[in-house]
DNA sequence: ATAGTAAAAATAACACCGTTAACAATTTTC
DNA sequence: GAAAATTGTTAACGGTGTTATTTTTACTAT
């Protein structure tokens, strides 16, 4: 009988409600003013249904975090098969992060908020440590080819994202064009220095 | 006459306990978990005292925060005070930057949770500011002696710091002794490429 | 078709939060 | 000592996340 699928279906469709109005209010508002009832009044529900897909809010919340971490994925490993040369694929795919952060800074800011790309978090989050896995590709394949390539690839791997986060999260707010002119310059010169700090 | 000096005193004592109070909340529990009717509890008054000292919330912890700044000021400044070498001095007060983050967590969390020492931050908080002067003066004597002195020092100022706040705060909620050995080694890796990069 | 049952959803409550209006007590001034 | 000003309190408003209870709906078996 397709009675118990269709009701899995329909479920379903309550759930991609529920996380489509928190991703509405995620873009509109921030993370800050997500709202279980707020959702349930935009989803048309009551309240106590969200907790039949969601243990509670930080569980929803990791669900748009994950989804920022499979777009931010996207972005980076676009830039990474846009060229061959792992230093080459470095500088573009820290401008891919750049730009995804300032182009979803209410996600960004989520991501970022809860977890970090961490050793702990990445182990949790699944999605976390695919990130990583694109990143830590070039940089390895990088450091293969340079001058020392006994070099810790975790530990460059931190100093990149450190690096990557740093920059973004000091700039985040600022929004006048001359400060992101600025900003740009910055994170130019760090990459440089980065690559060169392995190329060796 | 004196009494309206007491009472001057009196209520400067009261403020004085809400923020000893808040202090106290924030080092146990974290900033998260201020709550301005927590704070009227323990200093045994009702809650629109606390109202007649601080404007709201907010205002109550950028008073933290500022304490903050001072605090990390403080710390930066021995550890700049302690060489003479500009390059060294650098070296130092980003340990000390690092030490006062892990030491200080809560602090940290709030200060960097509210405000980043942006450009525009550091116009409205006076204490924000006189960090940054700090840091600046040992980076712009480094870059003067350096081999390229027309290096631009806001750029490299903005680079240290995206560069201390990256590492710190990927590395906050990690509390292994093994991640705190690998994280500093990746600070140290960093304030290398950083130094290296303004020596030319 | 209907009575009984299981699943789903809604209401209403609990325990918090920041903030403020209205009121009571105290202190100072005249 | 009465009036005025200061100081503090209580109580409320409008929020929040979460959950126990109750109602409604949907399905099943007679």
């Amino acid at each position: 009988m397709g009675i118990s699928e269709r009701k899995q279906r329909q479920k379903e469709e309550v759930k991609q409600s529920i996380v489509c109005a928190a991703r509405q209010m995620l873009i509109d508002e921030g993370w800050q003013s997500l709202s279980i009832r707020k959702i349930a009044d935009a989803i048309e529900y009551s309240i106590p249904v969200i907790y039949g897909h969601f243990e509670n809010k930080e569980a929803l919340q990791l669900e748009l975090t994950r989804e920022g971490y499979n777009m931010l994925s996207q972005k980076v490993k676009e830039a990474q098969e846009s060229v061959e040369d792992p230093a080459l694929q470095i500088e573009k795919m820290a401008y891919a992060y750049w730009e995804f952060a300032f182009s979803n800074k209410q996600y960004y800011q989520m991501m970022y908020g809860l977890g970090i790309p961490t050793c702990e978090n990445a182990k949790k989050i699944e999605e976390i440590k695919l990130f990583g896995d694109i990143i830590r590709k070039s940089i390895s394949e990088f450091i293969a080819k340079s001058n020392r390539p006994e070099t810790d690839m975790y530990l460059k791997f931190h100093v990149f994202l450190s690096m990557l986060h740093g920059q973004v999260s000091i700039n985040l707010d600022s929004q006048t064009a001359t400060n992101k002119e600025m900003a740009l310059l910055v994170l130019k010169d760090s990459i440089l220095s980065f690559v060169n700090s392995i190329r060796g």
